[in-house]
RNA sequence: GGGCGAUUAGCUCAGUUGGUUAGAGCGCACGGUUCACAUCCGUGAGGUCAAAGGUUCGAGUCCUUUAUCGCCCA
């Protein structure tokens, strides 16, 4: 029966997507496939922009939450991974609007509503895009249960939080300094600022006093706040103002008279040692401000140009008026100097324009009472951070937490769910209706109602995620049996804006951690380890590397190239590495397949009924080989699995690479060529580990890789039912290797292990000697390895060393101790591995004189250990303190490598003599 | 100003309760058309684990100081 054979190299673009596809028609992504009572696990997925386009930190996120997410779902939970999307609200706006543009109108000119509509034509229309790339890396979400932060359970979510968070007397709204950005004109909040140190002036100018002859020296960095200030400060113990505390001064140009107050927050040293006070553009004046009752002024218009208070410079740019000012000032005499200052400059987090401190009114959430709550839940370990360094950064936000600016003056957002009456009263309320009957029972039935023209932060959404998304406020059965969640894995990058926020408001709102783990992933950085950036030009898309190398090899690289909390460097060249590890498996198997029909053949001569060939019965026959890979697995699987359980995922992956490259299909496979040649029962026995460990490796890199594994493992299950070969898994297959279950490790066979080993360091130091004497790779020498202990063994083993170390059959020539080379007259190169003395009788191809030199340097080196084992056991010290395993082992070392040296003194003996 | 991270082979990175002779991939050198794979195979070279001090029988790993680069907070 002929059996489908594999193409020659594994071609993702043909497996990627019939693959995912089916995963999804059979179901596997939803937590149902689990057993109704199977523990859950579950993540909800940090939403991505709907309107955004993938790059390498989506890759990054999906990948490890994939893998989690498969991981368990093999382990046996009911896994689910919650899919959804973020509104994002200014960036989704500045897209709109730059279309509206392009249109020529503009979201003025078509109002709220029209604009609203074209925004959700814009979210129907880009939206599906960021999921099919999620798709596209292999994420294995309940799509079914895919959300919005804009859908109508997670507006009303949204609501219930404000209203509960107002109830409670945690929001408020009010005239504060805040943070405005006069291009998208809206407020942000403190997170979305940043500050950068850059080239500014000092400008220095004198106060006049009103009245008098008398002046006080100040500097700014900002001379067209000037026109909001309203006081001038000096420190109360500063000889050179004390006696002008209580004077009125005139502010330049417009002459409004202030006072000069003192505070003890004046640094007499820095600049003039007087302070202009700016309550209305400044924070740290704001703050004297209120200490002091001085009014504010407010001198800007939303657009950053000037207002009426700045007198004859209303309307003028802000920067413009710096400079007019400064020139009115110049020509007043006011002016004293200008100097070159590093200054912090406040920058919009989203396109870098020079934020404006402005006092405005906002609302805000007190985070005082919340903040405690998201410390003590980490701080007692009901939640725990991975890596554990970015706890101390949590404390530090969270115990230093300013209140949250929640309103935008955006259109794209949850509205804020407060009306306003005429008289100004504020009625928060889940909606209109309840407003009303809150508000004619207060004011009358007449009363008619304003709702709140703000929008909320997107963020304050994306803070209810991991319980709206599973129905909260409705004690929904998904809230019930899949909250709290189990992992929120995310970027550093997010740790405020995003992951304390879930921590306060779902301790708040339900009582619990929303999840008992945080996993913070870094930033994937170029191979330089520059930041991406369109305008470096370096940006990596994901897609294309998806393209190219195929999704398997970006997340292996992902996944094994970088440890939590750490960004990365992602190279091309190991996306090139991983996929060949893709098409070494892929080879492997194809290796395997094409084996199938001998074996098949083998089953049918050997004396088995095929009843008999699992387990136990086949135990019996499994050879050296077998045994060794088995217990290799055995160890693998027992050590990967603390890995994944641990969240050492990267050391996880690289363990089964080099498990599956170096031992299986370096060693294994090449025994196996010899075996399945031979035929009989040792080959049925070869066959049935092949299939075992090919089968088992493919379940503990599934999560890592799942396309190839899940392709390769159809074919072999497929090969396997058609030819009826009997070495089906115990339990049988199951129907894919994404449902199939973990690996439990089998028996090991460390005496196997430790043999096979002695044979490998053979193979490669006859293989050493070849290269070292240049010997031709095809031709095939004679070998004489004088055993010792090892005899049975290698004498067993022969047909594999000769194999392997291309030795000739017929001239390997394999002593007991006792007996003394028989092939003595011939020179040749000699070496000592354990106990064994190999010699290749290389005549004529051996210079004597290098082989002296090369064996009296490994003797050297050999003593030199030898001597430091000696001291180490000669330490009572260290044979006191040191536990007995690692003792034991330095003396085991010790006695093997006397031997060794005692041999090697042999051969020189002979080399010489 | 406070805090954190990084510094390991030419390059990109691993190295989690301190325990043999510090690893991988790529690159490099030499050699290979062995019927799974040249996206491959074999062999090899290459590291005072940033520097100094300390703790310890034992330090890449723990402590202190310093340097360089980077990040966060103020």
């Amino acid at each position: 029966m002929p059996i489908k054979e594999l193409a020659k190299t594994y071609d993702p673009k043909t497996v990627e997507r019939r693959m995912y596809d089916w995963w999804e028609s059979q179901g596997y992504f939803k937590p149902e496939i689990a057993p109704p009572d199977a523990a859950p696990f579950v993540i909800s997925i940090p939403p991505p922009n709907v309107t955004g386009e993938l790059h390498l930190g989506h890759a990054m996120f999906v990948a490890l939450e994939d893998l989690m997410i498969r991981y368990h779902r093999m382990v046996g939970d009911a896994a689910l991974w919650v899919p959804g999307e973020d509104h994002a609200g200014i960036a989704t706006q500045l897209q709109v609007e730059k279309a509206l543009r392009e249109a020529g109108t503009s979201r003025q000119a078509i109002g709220r509503e029209k604009f609203e509509a074209r925004a959700w034509e814009w979210k129907n229309k880009y939206g599906g895009r960021i999921v099919e790339q999620l798709r596209r890396l292999g994420a294995s979400c309940d799509w079914q249960r895919e959300r919005f932060t804009l859908d109508e359970g997670l507006s009303r979510a949204v609501r219930e939080a404000f209203v509960r968070l107002w109830d409670m007397g945690l929001i408020y709204r009010g005239e504060y300094i805040i943070n405005w950005s006069p291009g998208l004109q809206t407020a942000v909040s403190d997170l979305e600022v940043e500050y950068s140190e850059e080239d500014g002036t000092l400008y220095y100018f004198n106060y006049p006093v009103a009245g008098k002859d008398e002046v006080i020296p100040v500097a700014t960095t900002r001379p067209e706040t000037i026109l909001g200030d309203t006081a001038v400060c000096v420190h109360p113990d500063d000889e050179r103002y004390r006696h002008l505390i209580g004077e009125t001064m005139l502010v330049p140009i417009i002459k409004r008279p202030i006072p000069v107050i003192h505070d003890t927050y004046v640094d007499r040293a820095f600049g003039t040692g007087a302070l202009k006070i700016t309550p209305g553009h400044d924070p740290n004046d704001f703050v004297i401000g209120q200490r002091h009752g001085l009014p504010i002024i407010n001198v800007m218009n939303p657009d950053a140009t000037m207002n009426v208070n700045a007198g004859p410079y209303a309307g003028l740019d802000r920067f413009e008026c710096r400079k007019r000012l400064w020139a009115d000032m110049q020509a007043a005499g006011l002016t004293i100097k200008t100097e070159p200052y590093r200054l912090t400059v406040p920058r919009s987090q989203r396109g870098g324009e020079i934020i404006e401190p402005m006092v405005s009114n906002q609302w805000f959430v007190k985070m005082r009472p919340m903040a405690e709550l998201g410390l003590e839940a980490v701080r007692r370990g009901r939640i725990t951070v991975i890596p554990e360094r970015f706890e101390k950064v949590y404390y530090n936000w969270l115990e230093n937490i300013r209140d949250w600016c929640i309103s935008r003056q955006l259109w794209w957002g949850h509205r804020i769910p407060a009306w306003y009456a005429p008289d100004g009263t504020i009625f928060v309320a889940r909606s209109e209706e309840d407003a009303y009957v809150q508000a004619r029972r207060r004011l009358g039935a007449d009363v008619t109602l304003r709702q709140e023209e703000d929008v909320l932060d997107t963020w304050f959404s994306s803070g209810l995620w991991p319980f709206s998304t599973l129905g909260w406020p409705d004690d929904t059965a998904d809230l019930r049996r899949f909250y709290p969640t189990q992992v929120m894995e995310t970027g550093y990058d997010i740790l405020f804006f995003w992951v304390a926020r879930m921590i306060m408001s779902g301790l708040l709102f339900t009582n619990e951690p929303p999840f008992h783990t945080v996993y913070l992933h870094g930033l994937v950085r170029d191979e330089q380890g520059r930041k991406m950036s369109k305008t470096l030009g370096n940006v990596v898309d994901p897609i294309q590397v998806m393209d190219e190398y195929g999704t398997d090899a970006l997340r292996f690289t992902l996944l094994t190239g970088s440890t939590p909390g750490n960004d990365m460097n992602l190279s091309l060249e190991r996306v090139a590495a991983n996929r060949n590890f893709a098409n070494k498996l892929w080879n492997a198997a194809r290796f395997i397949l094409g084996n199938f029909d001998a074996l098949h053949k083998s089953i049918d001569t050997a004396d088995l009924g095929r009843r008999a060939l699992s387990g136990a019965n086949l135990a019996e026959h499994y050879t050296l080989a077998d045994g060794w890979i088995r217990h290799r697995l055995s160890e693998t699987i027992t050590k990967v699995t603390r890995f994944y359980d641990t969240y050492q995922f990267g050391e996880a992956g690289r363990q089964v690479y080099e498990f599956f490259w170096d031992e299986f299909a370096d060693w294994y496979l090449e025994v196996a060529k010899l075996e399945l040649a031979q035929g009989g029962v040792s080959a049925v026995a070869c066959g049935a580990t092949l299939v075992y460990v090919m089968e088992q490796t493919l379940r503990l890199l599934h999560p890592f890789i799942p396309f190839v594994t899940e392709e390769i493992y159809q074919n072999l299950k497929a090969a396997e039912a058609e030819l009826q070969l009997g070495l089906a898994p115990s339990e049988g297959w199951p129907a894919a290797l994404i449902i199939a279950p973990w690996p439990q490790a089998g028996p090991t066979y460390p005496q196997a292990a430790e043999q096979f080993a002695l044979l490998q360091e053979l193979i490669r130091a006859i293989r050493n000697m070849r290269a070292e004497h240049n010997v031709e790779p095809a031709r095939k020498i004679a070998a004489t390895l004088q055993a010792g202990e090892a005899f049975t063994l290698l004498q067993q083993q022969a047909p594999i060393i000769a194999l392997l170390a291309r030795v000739d059959p017929a001239r390997l020539q394999i002593l007991s101790a006792a007996a003394n080379g028989a092939s003595e007259e011939e020179a040749g190169a000699t070496n000592v591995i354990r106990g064994v003395t190999v010699r290749l009788p290389l005549a004529g191809m051996v210079d004597m004189e290098r082989e002296r030199h090369r064996l009296q340097q490994e003797q050297e080196k050999v003593d030199t250990e030898i001597q430091r084992i000696q001291g180490l056991l000669a330490n009572p010290n260290f044979t006191g303190r040191a536990p007995a395993q690692v003792v034991d082992r330095e003396r085991q070392r010790l006695s093997g490598l006397a031997e060794q040296s005692q041999r090697l003194a042999e051969q020189l003996a002979r080399l010489v003599g």
